[in-house]
DNA sequence: ACAAGTACTTACCCTAAAGTATGTAGCTAT
DNA sequence: ATAGCTACATACTTTAGGGTAAGTACTTGT
């Protein structure tokens, strides 16, 4: 008869864990792979859905659509649709996806450090850092 | 007969992007969910592999321990080990890992600013951010 | 002799996320 | 009439990440 381990508190643990670290709340909100790349390519201004698509060419219509969903649901970005065809939809970030500009902006400058085999390709897209003129 | 797409291209769209932007090479490092929430306690310093798992009690021993191997690699924190019994081994961050302190600090800003109910906890934790004095 | 402590490891399962492929609406231009 | 444009939706499969549970090594303390 082994000792049965009493490690079932996870879900209570996540949550007091949620309340004591920010960094724990920022992963809720924009954890992942893929929604900081979103919200970057959104800092230099709303830009439509294809827009987007060409930007991150490597992400797949449904998760990009999927994610953009679920920012908009956690309020980081307004979608804007015009009556027209063929369609016409713009995404935009609101003032809490602004917030993060300094963190998305600290990402870049921590990346330009950290390689210095793609040093020349960082630093070029640093000086055209969306938004910050 | 409908048309195929030709978007068996992924891989060299990634690699692409993965030039370009900037938050696409920092994703490569820390993304996902657990990453940032284990450097964040190694900002304040290095620690024990138990005092990481009682730090972040949401997280299991599985999970924990492939993450810092995997930091291991990548360069962002140091595992030292004290041939001793019962074993000893701490973690402390890189120089590399430590220059993720901004990042780590903007997001833990942004989580203040963001949440208005939980607003008071992070702002004590802010308080003594690691390793900020 | 055996329980206890630490830092793991391994095996198995399960789910959520991501990838693949195709379809659709509704108007426009040819 | 049909192809083309945009912004999706939907079904189906694969993969990666994470969760659960248990075991291991090696010595000290009782």
């Amino acid at each position: 008869m082994t000792k049965v381990k009493e490690s079932s508190t996870i879900q209570e643990n996540k949550k007091s864990a949620f309340e004591e670290c920010p960094v724990t709340y920022v992963m809720e909100k924009i954890g992942g792979y893929w929604k900081p790349i979103i919200l970057f390519q959104l800092l230099s201004g709303s830009k439509r859905y294809s827009d987007l698509r060409k930007a991150i060419p490597a992400i797949t219509e449904k998760v990009l659509i999927q994610h953009l969903k679920q920012l908009e649901a956690d309020q980081l970005l307004t979608r804007k649709a015009m009556p027209v065809v063929p369609p016409h939809v713009t995404y935009s970030l609101t003032k809490s996806g602004l917030a993060l500009k300094p963190v998305l902006y600290e990402m870049a400058v921590w990346a330009v450090q950290d390689s210095k085999e793609n040093a020349k390709t960082f630093r070029r897209n640093l000086k055209n850092f969306p938004g910050m003129n």
